[in-house]
DNA sequence: CGGGTGACTTTAC
DNA sequence: CGTAAAGCCACCC
């Protein structure tokens, strides 16, 4: 067990089924920095450039997607994630219908 | 080792 | 509703 930080949370993401989403808390959590979901976005910023990750498919705790601004367009996110069935509430997605429990 | 940075979270005003 | 600050910890230089 050598990998990186970076590379649990590459793991994690990689691991969101469609139609699903997650949050950088439970990320951290996963990895062990529970209190530190910080990293998490810090990981996915790089993971972004790295490897076709469904980074769309994190968000925060209340489920609004604060990465859209790192991404190309600010609506990338969001079609992503409609386009796959999830339900939106406002600008955020309803973490109680798909909030996905990492394994 | 130390400083800068950051896609978070919580509390406070 | 908004902004500010502090706590948090890995990565890079």
């Amino acid at each position: 067990m050598d990998a990186d930080f970076f590379e649990k949370v590459y793991e994690i993401v990689a691991r969101i089924p469609a139609g699903k989403v997650t949050t950088y808390g439970a990320i951290a959590e996963k990895v062990g920095l529970r209190s530190s979901a910080r990293m998490v976005g810090y990981a996915l910023n790089a993971a972004m450039y790295r490897e076709d990750l469904p980074c769309w498919r994190v968000v925060n705790r209340l489920g609004e997607l604060t990465g859209k601004r790192y991404f190309p367009t600010p609506n990338y996110m969001r079609e992503r994630l409609e386009a796959e069935g999830i339900p939106f509430v406002g600008d955020a997605v309803d973490l109680k219908k798909c909030f996905w429990n990492p394994e």
